[in-house]
DNA sequence: CTTGATTCCGTACATGACTACGGAAGTAAC
DNA sequence: GTTACTTCCGTAGTCATGTACGGAATCAAG
């Protein structure tokens, strides 16, 4: 099932998981990567596993999940707790619904903030700017913490 | 057109704006609030327009400016920098907007997994587990930087 | 082999955004 | 005017997420 096995030393896997190679080994001590065993006084070999791996945590990350977070949806792998697994994947699922309303609105305020600053070309002030300072309790964002 | 001049001391201003006392002195540091003139010897006060550029601060920071870039926000104030103002708001758009869509995404995953996982009762394996492992090229999620 | 790049390992530094601490001095209640 | 709460001010600590450094060990070329 694996296209190649372990064959990438750690320099070349940063390069080609497009990372700073202490950022591995940050995220070996965090647990979020495994440390593949060495042959006693060698070097350690990372594969294709590995890579897919890292590019899950980067691509989690990128939506706004913390790496401590990651770590648990990672844990989800050792696949002996289904109705855990199960219950973890459905508050992620709900965390993920309430960033995306939360999003959403977000995008909503902003395009609307360029419409009117673009449309105001002729006026004084900055219709942008304007906006958000007038906003006492401005934005009804939710409370979901990013 | 000032409802009421400068009558909060630092203390009652943090509690109407909901911040820690400490954040308030942070900000002025970091130029983002005036520290207003105190009477030599006295207390200083804050008054609606310093609640006002917070409650600005604040919400911006909702939207995903981060400190550096709504203190840049606030140098625009004087409503000259229309252009300006809206590239960086624009910006921001366009970050929100790909958040956006990675988001619908892994939503549409995650969502995915959990029925996996409940429809398959009576297997052996988790079928949630299965799906994460199998991932070699997991989740085709766009490249934007947050 | 010698040379030069990599790995390994631990520790230290960096950044963003706060938050806390210590001690002097102002203020308010009694 | 004593007591208790704030303010003021500087410095320092925290937490998350990395990055960098220094020195020994290992590997790969010539
Ligand atoms: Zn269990
Ligand atoms: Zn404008
Ligand atoms: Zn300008
Ligand atoms: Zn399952």
């Amino acid at each position: 099932m694996q296209s190649h096995r372990p064959s990438l030393t750690i320099g070349a896997f940063a390069r080609v998981a497009g990372v700073n190679l202490e950022t591995i080994r940050f995220y070996q001590r965090k647990g979020l990567l495994p440390e593949p065993q060495r042959p006693p006084g060698g070097i350690r070999r990372y594969g294709q596993a590995d890579v897919a791996r890292l590019s899950f945590v980067k691509t989690a990350q990128r939506l706004g999940f913390s790496l401590d977070e990651i770590a648990e949806l990672l844990r989800l792998e050792d696949g002996t707790h289904c109705a855990e697994a199960s219950r973890l994947a459905e508050r992620k699922l709900a965390d993920v619904q309430a960033k995306l309303a939360d999003l959403a609105r977000i995008e909503a305020v902003l395009s609307q903030l360029v419409c009117a600053c673009q449309a105001g070309k002729g006026k004084v002030a900055c219709p942008l700017i304007a906006s958000l300072q007038g906003a006492t309790e401005p934005l009804p964002l939710g409370t979901s913490r990013s």
